[in-house]
DNA sequence: AAAGTGTTTAAACAGGGGGTATAAAATATG
DNA sequence: CATATTTTATACCCCCTGTTTAAACACTTT
C-alpha cells in the first residue's frame, strides 16, 4: 500500500482518538495530515472508508500478534488464552476501538455499520473456536454463549474498572478475574445442560468465512502450531528438527509477509514436508493445501479487482 | 408539564426510534409534531436537551412499574426481580435505549454524555441494591461486581438473540437463562472470595445521590412496601388492616403523583399510623420522615429555580 | 369590545460539515 | 526536454444546527 496512504491512516487515526469519529472533520484531517482534499478523495471514497482502512490495518496487526503467542505453545493452556486476550484488551484501549465501533453503529451508513457488525462477529467466532481448543469438544454446545457472556463480562468489568481506576496496569487483573468467572461458568452451564444460542448460528452469521482472508489466516495457524509442536517429538536428529522448523518458518513467512508469494516455491517446500521420513502430517498438509490454495485464489480475485 | 411539550417529546421519540438520534434533523420533527422552529427552541435550548428530556419521562415511566411490581411482594423473591428485569428489557427494546445510549456517546455534548453516564450508574445501583435483597447483606462485598458482569451478559445476550431471532417473545427466556448464570455466579464468586470492585466505588461514582429524585422513591418504595408486607400479621381486625393500607396508598399517591403534594396531609396521615396499636413502625416511620422532608426540600429548590 | 400581553409562526441568516469539480502547480517518467 | 500523472487550491453544491426578526395569533384585563 501507498505509503502516504499509510501516512494519512495514521494521523488520522490518531485525530479519531483524540477527538472521536464524527468530531474529526475532514478538514482536520488534511490540515494534520498535510495533504489536498483531492488527494484524500482519491484515497478513500469517504470518511467512512478511511475508517475502514484503520479497522483493516488495526486488526491485521492484533491478529499477528494473537497468532504469534500460539506459535511454539499448546492451544489448550489457558494461560495463552489469557495473554491473547490482555494483549488484545490494551490494543482496544489504546486504540479506543470499542468507542470506535458504538460511535459507528451510530451513523447512517449502512457498509459502514455492516463491517463493524462483522468485525464483531469475526471477533466472537475466534473467541469460539479457543473456547472448543481449552474447554473441548464435549462442551461446544454451550461455548457460543460463554463466548457471548464472556465478551459481555470481559468489556463490563474494564468499563467500570476504567471509571474507577484510570490506569491501564490494572487491565491484566480485570482479564485474570473474568476468565477466573469463564471457567466456572462454562462448567456450570454444561451442568445445567441450557443453552441460548446454538453454535450452528455462527455459520448463519458469517457464511461463507472459509474464504475469507483472516479467516484463512487463522485456520493456517491452527494447523501450523501443532505442526511445529510435534517436530521434536518425531526426529531425534537436531538437524532434521531444525530442517522442518525452517520449511514450516518459509512457508508461514512467504504467506503472511510477501506480497506476491511464489507459489512454486512453497509447493516444493510442502512437497519436502510430505516426504519425511516419519510420514507423519498426511492429514495436515491436506487441509494446508486447501487452504494454499483458497489464499492463491483469493489474491487472483483481488487482482481482478484492482483492474 | 405543558400538554403541547409532551406532544412534541412523544412524537421526537417516534422519530428517534425509527431513524436514530443523529439521523433524524429538527426540521424533521418540526414537520412531524406540527411546530415551528422558533417554539422549539423555546422548550429546547437544543436536540440533545429534547433527547434528556424524553430520557427522562420514559425513566419515569419504568422506575414506577418497576416499583409496582414489588408492591405487597417481598423483595427478596428472585421472580419479582426477573418480572423487573423483564419489563425493562422490554421498555428498553420498544424505546430503543441503550441504541440511543450508544449513539450519544459519539456525541460531542458534554452535558449529554455526562447524564447518560449518571443513568447508567443509577441504573447498576438500583441492580446492586436489588442483589442486596436476594443475595443477602453477607454477599455484599461481590455484589457491585456481579451487577456489573450481570448487565453485561443480559446486554449481550440480548443483543445477540435478537439477532437469531428478530422476535421480543425469546426476551423472557433470555431474562431466565442470564438470571440462572447469575445465581451461580454469586455463589461462585462468593466461594473464591474475589472481589474487583469494592461496592463503596458506588458512592463515590454517584455523590450525594440520596437527596435526588428518583432515589428518593426508590427508597421511598423501599421502606413502605414491607410495612405493606406486614399490615395483615399485626392487625387481626379486617377494618383496621384496610384503614393502615389506606394511609399509606394516600402517602404514596400523594408523594408520587401529585404536582404540589399536601404537607399537613401528609404529616397528619404519619401521625396516625405512629399512633397504631401495636406499636410498630417506629425505625420504619422515622426514615419515612426523612424521606418526606427530604422531598419537600427538594421540591422548594426546583421551585427557585424555575423563578 | 378594545388594548395589551405573551406565544407561535415563517422566513431569512450565519457558520460549518461532507462531497464534487476543475484549473493550476508540482512531480515523475520516457 | 516533453509528456503524463499526481497533487494542490479553490470554488461550489446541498444539508445540518442554531439565531434572529417581524408579523400573526390567542388570551386576559379593563
Amino acid at each position: 500500500m501507498n505509503d502516504r496512504k499509510q501516512h494519512v491512516i495514521k494521523k488520522a487515526h490518531q485525530l479519531f482518538i483524540e477527538k472521536g469519529f464524527q468530531a474529526t472533520s475532514i478538514q482536520d484531517i488534511l490540515d494534520f495530515s498535510g495533504i489536498s482534499k483531492g488527494t484524500f478523495y482519491k484515497y478513500f471514497s469517504s470518511k467512512s472508508e478511511l475508517l475502514i482502512a484503520i479497522y483493516k490495518t488495526t486488526f491485521k496487526q492484533l491478529q499477528k500478534e494473537r497468532n504469534d503467542l500460539l506459535i511454539g505453545k499448546s492451544p489448550s493452556d489457558i494461560e495463552i488464552f489469557i495473554k491473547q486476550v490482555e494483549m488484545q484488551m490494551i490494543s482496544n484501549r489504546k486504540n479506543k476501538l470499542i468507542a470506535l465501533y458504538e460511535e459507528v453503529m451510530s451513523t447512517n451508513d449502512a457498509d459502514l455499520k455492516h463491517y463493524i457488525r462483522f468485525t464483531r462477529l469475526r471477533s466472537l467466532r475466534w473467541m469460539f473456536s479457543r473456547f472448543i481448543d481449552i474447554f473441548g469438544e464435549k462442551n461446544k454446545p454451550y461455548l457460543l454463549d460463554c463466548a457471548i457472556m464472556f465478551q459481555g463480562i470481559m468489556q463490563h468489568n474494564l468499563q467500570y474498572n476504567r471509571l474507577a481506576t484510570d490506569s491501564n496496569e490494572k487491565i491484566s487483573s480485570v482479564v485474570r478475574y473474568s476468565v477466573s468467572r469463564l471457567v466456572k461458568l462454562v462448567e456450570e452451564v454444561a451442568e445445567a445442560d441450557e443453552q441460548l444460542h446454538p453454535p450452528e448460528l455462527l455459520e448463519k452469521w458469517l457464511p461463507g468465512l472459509q474464504k475469507n482472508n483472516h479467516e484463512l489466516i487463522d485456520r493456517f495457524y491452527k494447523i501450523v502450531n501443532p505442526m511445529r509442536n510435534c517436530i521434536p517429538k518425531h526426529f531425534q536428529d537436531k538437524n532434521a528438527q531444525e530442517k522442518y522448523h525452517e520449511l514450516l518458518d518459509f512457508i508461514q513467512e512467504e504467506i503472511m509477509h510477501t506480497r506476491a508469494p511464489r507459489k512454486f516455491l512453497i509447493e516444493s517446500a510442502l512437497q519436502t514436508l510430505q516426504n519425511n521420513p516419519a510420514d507423519i502430517w498426511k492429514k495436515e498438509l491436506l487441509q494446508l493445501n486447501q487452504i494454499i490454495n483458497a489464499f492463491f485464489q483469493q489474491l487472483e480475485e483481488n487482482e481482478e479487482e484492482e483492474h
